[in-house]
DNA sequence: TGTACATCAGTGAACGCGCGTTCACTGATGTAC
DNA sequence: TGTACATCAGTGAACGCGCGTTCACTGATGTAC
């Protein structure tokens, strides 16, 4: 798995990762890959589930212990810091989320629907979120996560601009995070 | 051209396919391929400015004559109709857009700035957005445009679910476009 | 404590296959004079 | 109007290569009695 994830750092993509070349970067035979795994496929649906095991634990990580004033902020921060920390995983599923193998796709899709139904949860204790429908917190949630999503891809891409435009983007996604937040107070849901 | 989209569309991802694969659904021999494009990689970026034609004429359609009551039911409405009828190029820049090709991968990056950019310009006509400093136009329009990227990415996975689900991503895309444009009067630009 | 057996990750040879690319070629269509 | 030549898309044989997968194997570690 580690052996599949430098690769893609290195700028392959899974679509293209031979199981030779998996094979040969973690020092083994290609034959030794079937002790671990029947396919590819398989590999990519293991790191599927280790990388949104840490997309879970940031998740746990905004929801407690946030106060509530500078929740946003913080949230950018941790997103932020995440990405930094575990850029190979954020790597993975970005990159493979809208690609051409239907498998993993869904997978992803699946993860991060469930994702954003954990959040929508969450928005609903919030004071001004209190009487909206669940499809309206959801139709938040879901913005709310397309717009986390984008700031990731923009991100695994920023590196090579250097750190100022990594700033820039966190600054970017600060506000329009805000900006949906600052409608909510005037939306009559349902 | 035709091939490749065609076999995208099957479900094939670009990064795997052929030129083998390209010349034979096009019904050529594969040395007759290098008359038209020297590498898989320039068919990929003639298919990338073929599809943002589409889009740009999209985008065009969307400026002319549009009454600002229904603006984002209409900009809603035309996006479906687009996607609906230029299927093939709205899946390849989906699924090519966060690849492993680095080349593909920022020449769709770069049309979307752009066209995020042109809707910035067209966003600063609006009154309400007239004080409006070009930072935060640009962030409000990549808002937007983040969530039509995350609109087409649905629709595409869509038809798997039948029409119905088409209708409740449009009903879902309109409402979040409607919560921005919502925010946006109460928000102290700058 | 010693013996017998099972499990497990890794080995290395071999296979047939589709791949990208080269080369010299063909024959139809367009252009110049 | 006729001739000579250039351009162009497509042909078909050939190459070497990396691929996924099979097979029977090895030797270390774990487990049962």
């Amino acid at each position: 798995m580690d052996a599949a994830l430098l690769q893609i750092e290195a700028g392959e993509s899974f679509e293209r990762l031979s199981l030779r070349s998996v094979a040969r970067a973690a020092g083994v035979v290609p034959t030794a890959f079937y002790r671990h795994f029947q396919s590819m496929d398989e590999l990519g649906l293991a790191l599927v589930e280790e990388s949104f095991r840490t997309l879970r634990a940031m998740l746990r990580q905004a929801r407690e212990g946030l106060p509530p004033e500078h929740i946003i902020h913080r949230s950018v921060e941790i997103l932020v810091d995440r990405v930094r920390a575990h850029r190979q995983h954020f790597l993975f599923v970005i990159r493979v989320g809208s690609t051409g193998n239907t498998v993993l796709r869904h997978a992803i899709r699946n993860e991060i629907r469930l994702f954003t139904s954990e959040l929508a949860t969450d928005l609903a204790r919030f004071p001004v979120l209190r009487e909206w429908t669940t499809e309206d917190l959801q139709m938040l949630a879901g913005m709310l996560v397309n717009t986390m999503i984008a700031t990731v891809g923009a991100m695994l891409d920023a590196p090579v601009a250097g750190p100022q435009s990594e700033i820039e983007i966190a600054r970017v996604a600060e506000k329009q995070l805000r900006l949906a937040m600052l409608a909510t107070p005037h939306w009559h849901s349902s």
